[in-house]
DNA sequence: CCCTTAGATAGACACTTGTCTATGTATCTA
DNA sequence: TAGATACATAGACAAGTGTCTATCTAAGGG
């Protein structure tokens, strides 16, 4: 049974655009908070915030070394997000409305 | 150039439960709206309220036939936010760190 | 040992969002 | 033509979110 509420979560933490903007920052590899700040025109504690949003649902990792924080991405999550987007966008077996679908064939067979 | 907010707004669409719910419903094919209530426990306005969020952002389809709204899933929209994930999350030779970093080598030359 | 620097946390505030009830609109049917 | 049905819209409200300023913690460097 698929826990969309869970799922939501990732794509909530996708729903900013600065936020977009910091993944594609970290596709060419491992950065600094501070240097990935220098992209942007808002302030510290902002950064902070949309680092713990992507660290926390797994698609950032942060590396601590003395004062700094490097941050990189977490590629794997990023595969189980193609992963759950395929299963919801295409027809499957075990889809959620075929159940309903057969539940109402029988009951269309018990009212005969 | 990428226009983050709007790519983050395909992202806002997906990032409630219910709605991922609604698009699992229509990969198995067209269906009705009073139909797709009936996956649900909210009320009517609430299901016209999420379809017109996913149908504004291009994602789902609406035919209209009578006083019923059939509706079914875009697999192009669908492709094209798989593309924009590849984009941002794989290092690509247009990135947005390249950039900076080429400009911090050329700054470092002159001051040289 | 102080000062600087990197980052986290707290609290405030405006704005957005998911949901509801109430009501409107358009289509079908007896 | 009157009622029923499918869906949309308006307005309200609680909860969540992105941003800020102010402040705190911890690590380095003179």
């Amino acid at each position: 049974m698929v826990n969309y509420n869970e799922k939501a979560n990732v794509f909530k933490a996708l729903s900013d655009g600065n936020r977009l903007k910091i993944i594609d920052i970290l596709s060419c590899g491992e950065r600094c908070a501070c240097k990935i700040l220098e992209f942007f025109d808002f302030t510290q504690p902002t950064l902070s915030h949309h680092m713990k949003v992507l660290a926390e649902i797994g698609l950032v990792r942060i590396r601590k070394e003395g004062k700094w924080n490097h941050y990189s991405l977490n590629l794997e999550k990023y595969e189980d997000i193609l992963n759950f987007l395929d299963h919801i966008f295409y027809e499957k077996e075990d889809c959620i409305c075929r159940v309903i679908d057969q539940a109402e064939k029988l009951q269309a067979q018990v009212k005969v």
